[in-house]
DNA sequence: TATAAATGTAAAGTTTATTTTACTTTTTGT
DNA sequence: ACAAAAAGTAAAATAAACTTTACATTTATA
């Protein structure tokens, strides 16, 4: 799954402790996310889509691997 | 978390084991998520994003308890 | 260029998502 | 009404998301 995580967020003028306390999660967790470690819970990408003001398929996207 | 995932579901005339199979989980899975028993991850609602047509925005919705 | 802030990383632990098996209840079709 | 299909449920197991602590590296700034 890739993902605009770290644009999005430079857009806002963010860091990933800002960011990470916005959403309610840890700083590794955003850390691990935008290096495509693992991807996020449903919840957890819709509060991302909240800040960012922008939908889930915006900022996450399906790679060949997750297609089947 | 809320979804639509019962009336997309009907509106496809899809059995939930069509579902499953289609977006590549259990078919226990899909009932555990419409019962709202717990969130999908962000892959699999990408997946019904594509197999519903909808935005995962449009499938999926936080409420309150979720708000914070 | 030194220091602070931000980012990257890793291991061990907890919680949540998902599977498998198996059974019960509800709905649909004849 | 009966049989078959679909949906609901549950327990035990595995996998994936997320936390915490801790430290190393990179980037920004005084």
């Amino acid at each position: 799954m890739q993902n605009n995580l770290k644009m999005e967020r430079a857009r806002l003028k963010m860091t990933q402790a800002d960011l990470a306390a916005k959403v309610g999660v840890s700083r590794q967790t955003i850390n691990a996310i935008e290096q495509g470690k693992y991807g996020p819970s449903t919840i957890l990408a819709l509060r991302l889509s909240l800040v960012f003001d922008k939908s889930v398929n915006e900022l996450f996207a399906l790679d060949e691997d997750d297609l089947n």
